[in-house]
DNA sequence: AATGAATGAGGTTTCATTCAT
DNA sequence: CATGAATGAAACCTCATTCAT
């Protein structure tokens, strides 16, 4: 039996312990979400144990998501802070970097969407909506030092809606099952996601500037 | 005992009537996916008839939103066929009656998106897509009729990204829980999600079309 | 639609096909026991249809293994008839013909001893256990013109005893899963049941004729 | 809710309360197979607990049978290394007590023989077999010491012979219906069960030991 | 703090049988 | 006689969550 973990530092290290294994089990099994005891047993602990960082398994889904948006915020604030001016190529360099090419990112945005309702607690979703708010605030007030844009909830504005496209894009065309897609489906159904989404992405950034 | 149902305008009628209901009960209880029984019951029907018409819950549930989709393309169609030439607030009028307005379209749109790869076969699947493609072809071709698009392919493309667009943010700032929202959340995440979503729309065709 | 049959004989055709189909499908997957629907369609009709020639499933079944049992029984009654004089050597070759060889008889048979108390009608059961002591009365009374017994009520059990032998044996052994059984356990039970039936019977046979 | 179990023994008492809940249940409505929701109500357990102790409702049942073998195994051995020399009268009476007797024990024999191709797990199936195995080899080398046999395959090969004729016998014969059986029929089909078993096991031992 | 055995609601699916046509 | 759509009971199993230790 594990000692107990006094210290905050050691709490928040299983805490991204949890995350990890649960990340890594979905990165395996895309096609399945893998069971609080498979997450537990991949982290090292017990099952119980889990339930001693998250309130419920949609709690650890949501945080995991957080993970990735915070990620994208903090890339963003980085590049942002740097004196040489942004255009638009940049953005989707970042945004290929955290949304795209991560195997498990969009798959798991859209999990937490429909589940939003179900299992998280409220107090997990507030906490979640407080800090998603508060880093589109400083990442949307750091994109009017780079773009033509009128006031800082315009940038919130512009990031909100590219996200949309990112996410509800990848929800049409982006999820490649392993079924076979008659050729006919394929072709209708446009080019690769990363392509359409940047010609998509790059006519909602035009047509907000400007 | 019910007669059995020997025509195929009878079949598709019990079809329609267990579609009926799974809507039905989706919208009085949004936060829960009805069970197959319930479904059943509220169809009139045994559990096990639901079985002869949808190959599994997924399917069903599938069935359920192409009904929405198809629903969209018809009415489109309809009034793409009229003769006045169509303006974008045309489009934004059929996008707030057939989306935004009726409050189990999109709920419903973004669970298939994340229940898609489980129990759907793949037969539902590729239908879905096929028919779905097809709609999108033959709407796509009619947006050339009235808007500056160079291609039939260009009206898929800007098809797709609206309803991408529209899905993506109503998963972003639609869901209005009956949790409480702190203010400063609600204000940092925008407007209303119609108002938003206009907005939103109106630049992507503007970024598009110009 | 299929025209309705007047006749007994063919009344009598359609109970076999069903019969028929039925035996093919065990025979294809001994597995597992094929539903009433895909009897039915092997055989060309109706699922109801099949409830016009038998009261249930298992009345079903029990015909077929009742066609296996009358087969031994004919086949028996005809070599006993012969003038030339039986020795055992025949009555395992009787044994090996219809039982070990054909591969679904002994699995329908122990079926059959499971299932008996269920589905079976009484008129049935009765109807089959009639026959079959009718067909015990007439090979148990042949018997005692080859072999060394005192009446005919001991042919009856001697051939009783056989079947037991023949039935319990392959329970034990008979059945090879396609399971890997170790090598241990497969030396343990024995040698094939072929070669361990034969010797079981002719000890059984020995010790009854004395 | 019951306090966890830590302990192996605790394990096992839990298991054995789930067999004699199994058995209980059998033996009260012999007709029937309890579903595991009984079986675990009866034990006065959840009924997810019976899948922590056993994988499957087969594997219940053959664990279930498996105690009747051992039983009678263990009684055997029990006699068997008692000085006093064994005569076959001995060897009816324990198979008297373990299978003739008990009401269960060959219905359930019965019911495993005709189910172990579906539910089973392999793994239980196999530790199942090899345990019998064990069994029989023991036994049979105890019966060197009572009775004339050349060696100790012998001994396992009259066991097994026996269980046969046991099993086999009873379910042509032993499985008293409720319904009504013609008195011709009866006639026909020979004296008791237990009466006719002695006989033919005696047959079978005489013609076996010579 | 950690454990993991126990819980038990919940869910999908199958399939023998019936009966209106 | 034949059909096959409808039935609906029955069954198995999973898994998020709890809580005594």
């Amino acid at each position: 039996m594990a000692r107990p973990l006094a210290t905050q530092e050691e709490r928040d290290h299983r805490s991204k312990q949890l995350l990890d294994a649960a990340l890594a089990l979905w990165q395996e099994h895309p096609d399945r979400i893998a069971s609080v005891a498979e997450v537990a047993q991949r982290a090292g602990v017990a099952k119980g144990t889990v339930y001693l960082y998250f309130r419920s398994k949609e709690d650890l889904l949501l945080a995991a998501h957080e993970r990735h948006v915070a990620g994208f915020f903090a890339a963003l604030v980085a590049r942002a802070a740097c004196s040489e001016r942004m255009v638009f190529d940049d953005m989707m360099l970042l945004t290929r970097q955290h949304f795209v090419e991560p195997p498990v990112v969009l798959p798991l945005a859209t999990l937490v969407a429909g589940v939003r309702h179900k299992g998280v607690t409220p107090e997990a979703l507030e906490a979640f909506e407080t800090r998603v708010a508060e880093g589109l605030r400083v990442t949307g007030a750091m994109l009017l030092r780079h773009f033509a844009l009128p006031d800082e909830l315009a940038g919130v504005r512009l990031l909100m809606r590219s996200y949309a496209l990112i996410l509800g894009l990848w929800q049409l065309v982006g999820s490649e099952q392993p079924i076979c897609r008659s050729p006919e489906v394929a072709a209708m159904l446009l080019p690769d996601y990363p392509s359409e989404l940047d010609a998509a992405l790059r006519a909602l950034w035009q047509g907000t500037l400007e």
